[in-house]
DNA sequence: ATTTATTGTCTAATTTATAGACAATATTAA
DNA sequence: TTAATATTGTCTATAAATTAGACAATAAAT
């Protein structure tokens, strides 16, 4: 990436994006590591181009992370307190990477450009995490999944966003059927349960859990799934087309 | 106001509220219409200054307006399409008011900074329609509550704006108990329920909305308010504090 | 053939929502 | 003074939805 502040970007306006993923019976969310001496951790974000949609530029920073687009992407939240700025990060950065200073000072642009207050919007997304590879742009050492319960501490707010995200994607799950996002094209009852069993943090159900899946009317069935295990085979589901 | 291209706001970013208000058995938006030759509406709105929290110009705002805060406001989304700006509006503007303009040209940083492409994030705020004077700045020719059914084409997507407040509303009413902001401070229970119903633009039966708002555990009942009308008097009610 | 763990689904029990009914009452009309 | 009227408050009956319990079906191991 070039230097932000020599771009055509909306000052002041960023997008930090959530990115859900489900494996290992968890949530997991996408989360880089900044490419310089220090850890530290971010959601992956970016700016918004003046001739571009908000929505466009928070699809086209996922397809830069992921690989993907034309996946669930909403907007939930924007955060812009007044004292929301890169400075703190930023002073931290620099302390720990000389090699971003010229003579011991920072690009004087490029630092005004960053540390000043920015209002960020932030954006969730739910993906196939097999359809996934985390794609690392030239700021990252590198972008993996972590559990959700297990995040790195990130800078500024991020942890926080994340935290709302969740609060947003409880909320709309059913309604917007977000959860089928999350899992392979096709998947065992059983498979979605546990899903939203890590999603809201508590047990459901199985026999009543079935009936509320099936009796959404949105899934076709298709042949059974033998694992190999010492018991009755589960089918596969698939939403219908 | 002075021109906000030589105020400390964040470029590129605005606020638009929603004011809604219940009188007349209909919801209400306040909106207000430019002191300019040609008839301009447009929700209640600004900028945020460098040094404020984008809540605090949402009340900032507000209360410029209503004269009153400390109300139920939240922000509900973030309008953000790259044609959203406010070049069609004001070359209609500037053309029926030539008096904007020195030597035929209009004052080129203030037409600049409104020009550009704006994203917006839409508040809504809901207030007691019988403690707010709404308040003319120097920008309106007047400001009136209009039924929400019947409310003048405005500049740019501000009707979309409300639109969507009005979904919002809708989603949330009932978890954020918001009608009652809406009230005034002692209402029948008659009054309740034609808030709702014009809320949500349908009928709801008499007795069990009843049942439902007194099970929400959240009203006290306090004397009777008799009305002259040749039968039984209705109790009024108010919010436990 | 029997055992085991899990799946799919049925029914019963419980809770919640909706509909119907009626007594209470503030005023008007007789 | 009494009856009529319109509306309010609330009760009960019915319907619908949710939750809990039960059991047959079955893929593989024993």
């Amino acid at each position: 990436m070039h230097n932000p502040s020599e771009q055509n970007f909306i000052q002041q306006l960023s997008i930090d994006c959530v990115i859900f993923g489900y494996d290992d019976n968890q949530l997991q969310v996408l989360v880089n590591k900044l490419n310089f001496n220090g850890d530290f951790w971010a959601l992956p974000g970016g700016f918004v181009y003046q001739n571009e949609d908000i929505d466009k530029a928070a699809n086209r920073i996922l397809h830069e992370r992921t690989g993907i687009s034309e996946i669930y992407l909403d907007q939930f939240y924007v955060f812009g307190n007044a004292a929301r700025n890169n400075l703190n990060f930023l002073d931290a950065l620099i302390a720990l990477n000389p090699q971003m200073t010229i003579e011991g000072k920072p690009n004087k642009e490029e630092y005004d450009w960053f540390t000043k207050r920015f209002v960020s919007i932030g954006y969730y997304a739910l993906v196939d995490i097999n359809k996934v590879v985390p794609q690392k742009t030239d700021i990252d050492e590198s972008i993996k999944w972590y559990n959700i319960k297990d995040l790195p501490h990130m800078i500024i707010d991020h942890n926080a966003i994340v935290s709302k995200a969740l609060d947003s994607l409880r909320l709309n799950l059913d309604e917007k059927l977000l959860a089928f996002n999350l899992l392979s094209e096709t998947f065992t009852m059983k498979e979605a349960q546990q899903l939203y069993e890590s999603i809201f943090d508590k047990p459901f159900a199985r026999n009543n859990f079935q009936k509320k899946i099936l009796d959404l009317n949105v899934l076709e069935r298709l042949e059974k799934k033998f694992t190999g295990a010492a018991n009755k085979a589960p089918f596969l589901y698939r939403i219908k087309k």
